[in-house]
Formats: C-alpha cells, sequence, structure tokens
DNA sequence: ATTAAAATGTACCCAAGAGTTAATTATATG
DNA sequence: CATATAATTAACTCTTGGGTACATTTTAAT
C-alpha cells in the first residue's frame, strides 16, 4: 500500500505535553469499563490502550500489569462509592424515617452504578482476592455501618424497633436486593421476562424492599406507610 | 529417564474402549468446575482437558468450540436445577406454610450449589448471552413460579394474603437475599468480617428473610412464628 | 546552558492457548 | 470378513495479547 516515497518518514515524533495526572486519570476512566465489560481475564490492554489517548507503554508504567491495573480500578471505584454514602445525612431524621431513606437511597444507588456493580460482581468471582490485597479496606464502608448503627439505636431507644435489629444483619438485607437487582436482571429477564425492569414495576420493587426491612425492623409496622419515595 | 533402551518405541498406541455419552460427561463436568472458578475467558481448555481422563481434541469433536463447551455447561447445570426444583411439593402445604418452606428450601439450595451460583454470575457478566441463546429457557425456571403461583393464589381465596402479593415478585424477593448471601460472600466479609457466615448467623438470616417475605405477604404476619425451619 | 530524571512514543518479543490436521483404532452392518 | 463410519490419539499451527527494550522528549534543578 504506501510503499511509495520511502522519501523523508523519518522518525517525527508528535509533541506533547507532561501530564502524569491526567494521564493516570485516563487510564483509569478506559479501564473501567473494559474491566466491568469483560472481566479480569476478559479484558483486552490493547484495547484499553487504544480507547485512552495514551499508550500502552503508560498503562505499564503507571500500573505495572494488568491485575494492577485491575486493583487501581477496583480502588477508586469504591472510593467513589464511599464518598457517595457519605453524602447521605440521617442523623436529623426519626429512626423509621432514617431507615426508610437508607433503604430508598441504597437501592437507587445500586441502579444508578452498574459498572460498580459489575466490577463487585467480577470481584467475587475472584474471591475477592484485590480487594483483600488493598490498603483501603478499613475504610471502607465503615460510614453505612455507623449510619445503621446510629438509627439502630435511636430506634431501640425510642422503643420504635425490635431488640433483635442489627445494623451489619440490616445492611445484609438491604444490600442484597438492591445488588441482585442489578446484577443478575440480564438471567432474571431471560428467564421470566423483562416485566419487573419496567419504571413502574421498579418502583414498586423498591417499595416493596422498604416495607419488607420495615417490617423486619419496626414493631407493628404497616406496609406501605414508610413515606419514603 | 524413560530414554533407555530406544527400540521398539514406535508409535505404539494405547487401547480405549468407544464411550461417547461418558467422554462427554466426563468432558461437562470437569468444564463445570473450570469456568465456574475462572469464568469463560478465564477457563484454560488445555487445563480441562488435561484434568478429563480424554484430550482436548475430543472436546471440540462433541462441542465445537469453546463457547459450545460453555453453552453445554450452562444447559446443563440449569437443567439440574430445575430437577431440584421440581422435588419439591408445597401442594398439599397450607399457603403459609407452603411459601415459608419455599424460601427456606430456596436459600438452602443456593447455599449447598456454590457452583451453579458461579456460572450464573459469570452468565451476568455475559448478559446472558449464551442463555438467551439456549433453546432451554422455556421450561426453564417455569415450574418455582407455577408453584408460587399456586400458593399465591390459595393464600388469597383463603383470605391470608394479601392482594398485592405476585409470584413473580415473590420470586425476586426469595431470589435475591438467597442469591446475594452465597455470591457476594467474598467481598462481603471482606469488607465486614465473617461474622454473617457462621452457621448459626445462617440460620438466623434464613430466618429473617423467611420473616421479611412473610411479613410482605401474609396480612397480619408476626416475626418468628413461620414454623418452617 | 547543562544535565538528570521523569514521562512518553514506537516497535518489537514471545509465551500461552484456542483450534486443526492427519493418522489410527474401535465397532456396527451387510 | 470387508468396509464404512464413529471415536480417538498424537502432534502441530498460528493468532492473540500481555509484556518489554530502547529511543526520545519534556521539565525541573543547578
Amino acid at each position: 500500500m504506501d510503499g511509495g516515497t520511502e522519501g523523508p518518514t523519518k522518525k517525527r515524533r508528535t509533541s506533547w505535553k507532561k501530564d502524569p495526572e491526567a494521564v493516570k486519570e485516563n487510564i483509569l476512566t478506559i479501564a473501567t469499563q473494559e474491566f466491568a465489560a469483560h472481566g479480569l481475564s476478559g479484558a483486552n490492554i490493547n484495547e484499553i490502550a487504544s480507547n485512552t489517548s495514551t499508550s500502552k507503554r503508560m498503562i505499564y508504567y503507571y500500573f505495572g500489569d494488568k491485575e494492577g491495573l485491575y486493583q487501581a480500578v477496583l480502588e477508586r471505584v469504591y472510593s467513589t462509592l464511599r464518598e457517595n454514602e457519605d453524602r447521605l445525612k440521617v442523623e436529623n431524621l426519626g429512626p423509621v424515617e432514617g431507615l426508610a431513606l437508607l433503604v430508598k437511597a441504597t437501592f437507587e444507588a445500586h441502579a444508578a452504578t452498574p459498572l460498580f456493580i459489575r466490577l463487585v460482581m467480577i470481584e467475587n468471582i475472584h474471591n475477592a482476592d484485590y480487594l483483600r490485597r488493598s490498603d483501603i479496606i478499613p475504610r471502607l464502608n465503615r460510614s453505612i455501618i455507623d449510619k445503621l448503627a446510629d438509627v439502630c439505636a435511636r430506634g431501640k431507644a425510642q422503643g420504635l424497633f425490635r431488640d433483635s435489629a442489627d445494623p451489619l444483619e440490616l445492611h445484609w438485607m438491604i444490600s442484597a436486593p438492591s445488588f441482585y437487582n442489578v446484577a443478575n436482571r440480564a438471567t432474571f429477564s431471560t428467564s421470566f421476562g423483562e416485566a419487573l425492569f419496567t419504571p413502574e414495576r421498579q418502583e414498586r420493587l423498591k417499595e416493596h424492599v422498604i416495607d419488607m426491612i420495615l417490617g423486619a425492623v419496626v414493631i407493628g409496622y404497616e406496609p406501605g406507610t414508610s413515606h419514603a419515595v
């Protein structure tokens, strides 16, 4: 094809600026999408590189290898999640309303961040090896448990919550449907149809989840009275 | 080692029996473990082959390519699940007891089949492309919905269940915590510790799930009165 | 200006692993 | 018992893609 004039096609390099942070950020953004889409082994470094504004060389320069890049992606996405959790304020609400808000916010947050969900799924396939290896765990996810503990304590003190209410169990109960709703949507709708995934049915499911949680925790709770939506 | 007498080491092939079904079954069993462990792209055909009592050639002979093998694995494991569901009998139980049993059995079945859970997680990563392509879907997972519909109808007819109770939503509500409990154990316990995964706490969680579901469906349900465990 | 170090570009290497080719053996059928 | 076909073995090919070598450019410090 281009074998034409073998003239001055020397090594004419393009000019560039030093901007390490922007380059790293650019790589991480693209890599997040690639890993979320195809998993750790399925992700393609060449593909990531070609979608960045830099080169494959820089990926290895900054992140060492594929696993290093994956780990960085995982940590960044977890940190973002943490920041979102921190923004939630329930201290000023009553225990029942506070708990209802936490459930509602969790359900919506999961639905709004499918990329994060996929990365967590992938990390679970890998037995959480990379998350465990990370040093961000301790400060991670602490706030959501603290919030639940606060709401729980106040609810019990006011005689509104059952004695059995437990913050960690509550977090499990809230996360499970919220996570499943996004994570298993593909197989669920393939098996049973898309019916539950219209906006209206999703609202209904969210209501059900709130009712289930409050019903398990709040003494004498009447379904449909959360006023949280 | 065996470099000794370079005598009659010609092409002396080992003897073998024709046994296509056993060979296929053997391949599927090993492949199931490999795919469940490493996912579609992460699985290694050479590794699978070396763990079977046959050769890599046979994998391609019977299943065409890696994706064909994966699809076969997926279909087989879904079929096994279906058979387990069919064994459950709730027609002779009252609506409340029947529903409680369905929840309990689902929770326990998920906990008992981590391999299946992993394959479903992996299939969701692939947007259920292979499940969708399969022709086993229609008859699949039908029975569980039918059972729930039966229980629901009887519960409503007897004035025990809320009018809002819906079989498909119920299945979603039952599956979500059951699935999450196994699928996300790695990241959950990495973030929050192993506390919820002792046998005692798992029993407690199962009770909570039963209570939550019954609380959402059964009019005037009192937590801890399911008698299902 | 000089220079060293950090950052970047280009081209390449090479192992891993999906998939194939061709010969060989078992078994059913007439 | 000839022979066609299904089942199987052994050895090979060849692309894909993770990772690297090395040259080059920017920038900050002296």
